[in-house]
DNA sequence: GCCAACGTTGGC
DNA sequence: GCCAACGTTGGC
């Protein structure tokens, strides 16, 4: 059965941004730090090896779609939660019921130009992603057809 | 840098 | 189990 899935997936530049990625060994990375229980869900239950990543720089001007990725492992626990001197230790985690999911994410592409937040706001069925929703959350699911259109955006 | 939105924590 | 206090996200 094709269950090929799309997902948006935050992330600030500062931090980590898509040349990160795309400079990243393998051009991989662990997806750690996500400590929201539905964003984990996502990660945990939802997502696919070979599903589609829209990657969305955040808390920056301005905030924009910049590439894709895929996901390139299933679900697995976030290492960084038993570190106890990364920013990302829990320590109600344990290794025997580990509380934090993460999955690999794969470079696929950097786009010529980048989509805004102010881009898809304005186009009619963009501005119905669940990005705008859902306004905090740093994982949320895109429809095929908000994947399509974009797509069709950048070939214009 | 501000602050609204909203998820989490913990006292009761 | 409620909810006030608190902390974080992220657009602006």
């Amino acid at each position: 059965m094709n269950t090929q899935n799309y997902w948006l997936m935050k992330s600030e530049p500062d931090v980590f941004g898509i040349e990160d990625l795309k400079n990243a060994p393998k051009q991989t990375t662990m997806w750690e730090g996500v400590r929201n229980y539905e964003a984990r869900n996502f990660m945990r239950d939802k997502m696919k090896i070979g599903d589609g990543v829209l990657f969305y720089h955040s808390n920056v001007t301005p905030p924009a779609i910049v590439g894709t990725a895929i996901i390139s492992s299933n679900s697995y626990p976030d290492p960084s939660q038993f570190d106890s001197e990364s920013e990302y230790a829990d320590p109600k985690s344990t290794e025997e019921k580990p509380r934090w999911y993460l999955v690999n994410v794969t470079f696929k592409s950097r786009f010529k130009r980048a989509i805004t937040r102010e881009e898809l706001q304005s186009h009619p069925i963009l501005s119905e992603m669940m990005l705008f929703k859902r306004n905090r959350l740093s994982i949320t699911p895109v429809s095929e057809e908000e994947w399509n259109s974009i797509h069709k955006i950048l070939e214009e």
